[in-house]
DNA sequence: AATGAATGAGTATTCATTCAT
DNA sequence: AATGAATGAATACTCATTCAT
């Protein structure tokens, strides 16, 4: 009767994987060294605060070295989100490798999301607050890693669809709701700092984001079984 | 058995609330003059987009005057920020006045959301898209918004747990989902046009969201049936 | 049997029309002192070597100031250009005024166009050296001055062959020669600082451009006979 | 009685002077890639506009190799300009050999001048178009190349004043008028495309510029009467 | 001879803001 | 209340040149 959905092996895999200090390591390659620096100052500044020079003084390169790698400032954002966007959803899908069911796999995507963003701050603040809507209005370009969340999402619900675990409904509306209701709580978390701990409220949100399916999200415990259980999760004794 | 939530007054209501148009009539005093000519250009342009100089030619007002009646640009945004939220806020909470119980004012107020921003798009651009994380990243002065309309969903909520409509549960954390998943939908609608009437998909955004509380969402059809029901609420017979 | 070709009231009318000095007088407008500056850093540094930052300086004026007049730097220098070539060719008109006949007058403008650069060092440093081919190669901006006063030469030449001054032939060619012939002197008194007093050279060099037409350059007096006269302006005893 | 000045064997000997292609054959050294690649460039765009990285990508060589050859950009366009100019005055002097007299000597080598940049496009692009002027106004640098076929010229001038074929005259000043004027109508055809065939205009360019000498240019056929005679050198039957 | 990453002073242009009228 | 010329710090970007390999 419980919602056991669980990844304690994902935060050792993310470790070190946005690594960035304020003496960057020349170990690093310029390229890297710009890209990480500009994650910290687009972070802090936002996209348009974010001037080319702090960029490269903190990357410890040159304005010359900044545009040998990048063609302008716009097209070196466009490969710093493509990049986390690809580590992100790198690490989501390998934390959904392994679970049983349809419902299992979104479950673990969510938490697998939430952590990551729990852990790399810098990258939440990127990602999330600071980039859409920078430019002009219709700027589709950082569409993509949303559009490629919800429709990993929708994948899966209509898994479950198939498989009979849910009634068949609008997967990609819901899929859609379902990123929205989880960046909406991150953002939250990014600006006001609550909850304190962003992975608290991750069973919750779970439950929550399950039930909204329509069935009973009571689901045969996995392999392991989980902590995350909640007492809500069931429409009737 | 279906989920009847309805408001067609509020339509006529928000007729020009916001109007604007290039030949800004000279009868409307130049303040107003100047925020309406401001959502225009922000809604284009976003905020660091948006000119002084632009939003003074739309307006046909001067740059002098611009700051007799703003300190900065920044204040103005702020105050027309406020002027819609305030707006868009009362237009809500008038949608809920005669709902009979607390989920049929909460699913009330999220058909006058949708309804508001479908037919004002640049207010929707300008509070949904063009402003969050324009400046320095974590600024919270457009939090109130979505604070205030997030606020007034859990106090329904609160209102539906004591009146033993939906078990008792972390409403806080559910009202910032919905908000969420709300302004997900409406922002997909911005960016790609999906779907072409913002509208269509209030039903099921409805019933997706009544299903998250875990409750039975069936409710006895209040006062006045609405056109606006639909029958996918419920999930048997 | 001589060539009097003379305009002496010409000098007194052109002082004073590009006048400038380090420190502007503040009664001129700023307009007029971007202009007047740009003259001067132009005819020393060159377009690409003229800097928007040094010719504010010398103007007493901002960076602002400089693109609230002029939309870019390329714009203004062809305001620059164009008020150059247009008070160049009005003076040079205006001493072709009250001239006999069509030879007379090619060769009072000759006289003045010279006479004009003379005194003028630096508007013939900005059109005729340091403008031309400044960037994309076949860039046509810059032709009409030059096209302009040769379209002016070939109409009195038109003129001379109707009036049977001079035998019938490629007008417009010729024109562009004595253009070219009259610039390349200009051009090297530029460079070279030879001869000391440009206008020295324009008794021989109205007679050569007379004698390139093929006819008889003796011509009867007008009311003044002129100085200018020369021993070789007959082609046999 | 005609002015028959003809030098058919240029024609072949030019052929392949400046010969440049896309994809530069490897078998030619680095240094003259460059300059080839440079005379391309330049013409294109002029000298501010041509860059190093562009002269090098079409070159098929690389910064290091650029400096490696030239020890800046300047000397290289320098390298450049020197090589052009030498090879057009061999070219000139070559066609002036074999000629009876003086004039006929003078009048060859425009035929060969005029000839030369007509079928050398990029050349006359960048040694009359897009070199003057680019740098610091008074640059005396590329003074050389028009000053060295002025000096030809005038030397076979004063040829012809002693030999009694012209009258005694200012020859520095004719030689720079007779520059300027060939010059002018070659630039014209460059920035208008007018006349279609450039060297449709020889003849009349000598008849003109013989005439201005004031003497009969009318003048005894040289050994092997040319294809390149006119009718119109005389005045009178 | 050759490579190409790195440099940094220099460039034109923007833009929120001020102020005399 | 209103005007619009003036301000100047800030911005993204360029480019000839250097240098370790």
């Amino acid at each position: 009767m419980t919602i056991p959905f669980s990844s304690g092996i994902l935060d050792t895999r993310l470790t070190g994987l946005f690594a960035m200090s304020k003496a960057p390591p020349p170990e690093m390659t310029t390229y890297d060294r710009i890209l990480n620096a500009a994650t910290e100052v687009i972070a802090q500044q936002g996209y348009s605060g974010a001037g080319v020079q702090e960029i490269i003084e903190r990357a410890g390169a040159s304005k010359g070295s900044f545009y040998f790698h990048f063609p302008s400032k716009e097209k070196m954002v466009e490969a710093l989100v493509q990049r986390m966007s690809e580590r992100l959803l790198h690490n989501v899908q390998e934390s959904v490798e392994g679970q049983p069911t349809p419902l299992h796999r979104v479950a673990a995507s969510i938490e697998a999301l939430i952590a990551t963003f729990a852990r790399q701050r810098r990258v939440a603040q990127v990602l999330l607050l600071n980039i859409i809507g920078h430019g002009r209005a219709t700027d589709k370009r950082f569409l993509p890693m949303r559009e490629r969340f919800s429709l990993l999402i929708q994948q899966e619900l209509d898994g479950a669809v198939a498989a009979g675990q849910i009634p068949s409904q609008d997967t990609t509306l819901v899929a859609q709701m379902w990123v929205g209701a989880i960046h909406e709580v991150i953002l939250r978390w990014l600006l006001t700092g609550q909850p304190h701990t962003l992975t608290s409220v991750t069973p919750q949100l779970q439950a929550t984001l399950l039930r909204s399916l329509g069935a009973d999200p009571a689901l045969p415990p996995p392999a392991a079984p989980s902590r995350v259980g909640n007492g809500t999760g069931r429409r009737k004794g």
